[in-house]
DNA sequence: AAGGTGGTCAATAATTTATGCTTCAATGGA
DNA sequence: TCCATTGAAGCATAAATTATTGACCACCTT
C-alpha cells in the first residue's frame, strides 16, 4: 500500500503535531530522500522522537522504512494523485473537471483503506437482517440529512422498511419503538451531535444496532457505534471539501447497497418491481 | 541512472570483496530493504567498512543512499535486466469496489463529452447571475428529489436563494411569481413528465431561463431548455445504474459548483461564513 | 628486496534512530 | 467540581547504524 495514500486516509485522526508531520510529507515527498528524522523535526520545530513515532503509528518499523516506502512510492509515480493513467494525450487529469476527478478519487481509496471489507459486509448484512426482521431509522441533519435521505430511498426501492427523519425530534420519538433485530444508521460528518449521541445510547439501550457514519476523526458519535462507517476527504479548499466528502460517502454507501443486491433474488425482484412501479407513476 | 545498472557496468573493474557485494545487491535487491550494512556484510562474510566504502565508490553519499536508490529502481521494476514483475495483488480494479468505480469513471467521462464546458459555464452563468439579481426555482421528483435537494443546498451555502420544492403543486404556485432573471432548475432522470414540463413552458412563459438536467435521451424536457444538462450512465444490471446515474450527475453538478465559487470572492466569504455558523450551530 | 599501491578489516568516532520517562492538557466519571 | 485516566509531546539517553581512521597484508614495480 502506497505509504501516501495510508498516511492521507489516517490523516483525519491524528493530532495536530502528527497532522504537521503528514502535511509535510505529503507535500515535500521527494525531500524526504535527504532527511534525517531530526532534519525533518527541525523543519517543523517539533521533536525527533514525534517524527519516530509517527512513523511507528503509521506501521512502519521506524524512520527509515517510511523514507524507504516513501521513496518507492515517489518512483512508481504512486503519489496517490494519479493511481493509474497511462497520461496519453488528452489525459483528464489537468482539466478542473478531470483534477476534481482526481481529488474525489483520492478521497474515495482513501476512505477504502479505512473500511476493511469486513465492515461493509457486516453492515450489509445487519441492515439485510433487520430488513427481514426488524426496522431500519436513518437519521441525518442538515446536509447529512441528504446522504441520509437518499440512502433510504435506496434501501426501500429494496423492500427494505425504513424510518427516516431528519430531526431529532420525531427520531427521539421513532425510536422509542425500536428493539432488538433493529438498526440505527446515523450519518454525521463531524460526529458530535449530542442529540445525536442521546439518540444513539438510547437505541443501544433497546438492545437495537447502531452504525455511524462519520469522519475518520475521534468523535464521540463513533464510540457509540456497533459499527462505524468512516469516510476520508480532504482539500484545503473549503468549496472542495464537502463535494470529495459526499463523493468518498457516496461510494462507500454504494458498496454497501450492491451488498445489499449482489446475491439476493428477492430483493433484486422487488427493485425491479418498485422501480417498474415508479415509472409507471411518473410516465403517464 | 538505476543503481542495478551502475553496479553492473561497473562490476569487472571491481575487486573480489566489491564484486561479491555487487553480485549479492545484483541478486538480492528487494533484501537490501531490511538490511542493515552490517548485516549485509554479515551476509557476505566481509566487514561493514567494505560494504560502506563500496557504496561510496559508487558515488553514492553512503549505505543509505543505495539502499534508498535500490528501492526506487525495484519500484520502477527497473532492475536494468528482464522486467522482474513486482506488482504484485492490490490492484484495485478487480474488487468490487474498485469495478464500480471504474464503471462510475465511465460514466462520467461518458458524460463529460457531452456537455461541454461552454455549457457548464453557461449554467453557471446563468445561476450566479440569478442569485444576485433573482431567484433560484428547483424542483425535481422521487429520486431526482434527492439531487434538487443537495443541489439547493450547495447554492444557499453560496448565498444564492433558491426555492426548492418536490412536489408539482407547490411548485406551481411558486413559479407564478417567477419572472425575468429568475432560473428554473429541473431534475428529471427520463425527462417525460407531463407536470414538470408544464411547469418549464410556464416558466418560460414568464422569461425565466430553464435549466434542465436529464438522461441523454430525446425526451420532452429537454427540448423546453434554454440549457439542457445531460447525463450518460449504463449499465444492464439495474441496481448499479441508477449509482452510475447519480455519480455522473453529481460529477457534473459538482463541475458547476465549482466554477460558481472560483473567481467569487463574495461567495467564497460567503460559504465560509455559512459553514461556521453551520458548525457553531451543531457544536455546542 | 625496498618502496609503493590498493584493498581489507578492526576499532572507533559520528550520526542517526529508538525508547524511557516526565510533563502537561484534555476527557470522563464520581 | 475535582480527581483519575489517558494520550500526546518533548527531553534525555540508550541503542543502532553508518562513516572514518589507521594498521596490516598482499601484490606489484623497479
Amino acid at each position: 500500500m502506497s505509504p501516501l495514500v495510508k498516511i492521507r486516509s489516517e490523516r483525519d485522526q491524528m493530532s495536530a503535531v502528527e497532522r504537521r508531520i503528514a502535511d509535510f510529507v505529503l507535500e515535500n515527498a521527494q525531500l524526504l530522500r535527504d532527511y534525517s528524522s531530526q532534519q525533518l523535526a527541525n523543519a517543523l520545530g517539533i521533536s525527533q522522537s514525534s517524527v519516530v513515532k509517527f512513523t511507528q503509528k503509521l506501521g512502519f518499523k521506524g524512520y527509515p522504512d517510511l523514507k524507504y516506502s516513501v521513496g518507492e512510492a515517489i518512483a512508481r509515480a504512486d503519489n496517490g494523485d494519479a493511481p493509474e493513467e497511462a497520461t496519453a494525450a488528452g489525459d483528464p487529469g489537468d482539466t478542473p473537471a478531470g483534477q476534481l476527478w482526481r481529488r474525489k478519487s483520492e478521497a474515495e481509496e482513501a476512505t477504502r483503506l479505512i473500511n476493511p471489507p469486513e465492515t461493509i459486509r457486516a453492515v450489509a448484512a445487519a441492515i439485510g437482517q433487520a430488513g427481514r426482521a426488524g426496522k431500519v431509522f436513518i437519521i441525518g441533519l442538515g446536509e447529512d440529512d441528504i446522504y441520509a435521505r437518499n440512502f433510504a430511498l435506496r434501501l426501500s426501492l429494496l423492500g427494505i422498511l425504513t424510518v427516516h427523519n431528519f430531526d431529532t425530534a420525531r427520531m427521539t420519538a421513532n425510536v422509542s419503538v425500536a428493539g432488538p433485530g433493529d438498526v440505527l444508521l446515523v450519518f454525521s460528518e463531524h460526529g458530535n451531535h449530542p442529540a445525536l449521541c442521546k439518540i444513539s445510547r438510547y437505541f443501544r439501550e433497546r438492545r437495537g444496532q447502531v452504525i455511524t457514519v462519520t469522519r475518520h476523526t475521534a468523535n464521540p458519535l463513533r464510540t457509540l457505534a456497533d459499527i462505524a462507517l468512516l469516510v476520508s476527504a480532504h482539500d484545503e479548499r473549503p468549496y472542495i471539501q464537502p463535494l470529495l466528502y459526499q463523493s468518498a460517502l457516496q461510494h462507500l454507501l454504494d458498496g454497501v447497497f450492491v451488498l445489499l443486491c449482489e446475491g439476493h433474488d428477492d430483493r433484486h425482484a422487488q427493485l425491479l418491481a418498485n422501480l417498474e412501479r415508479i415509472q409507471s407513476m411518473l410516465e403517464p
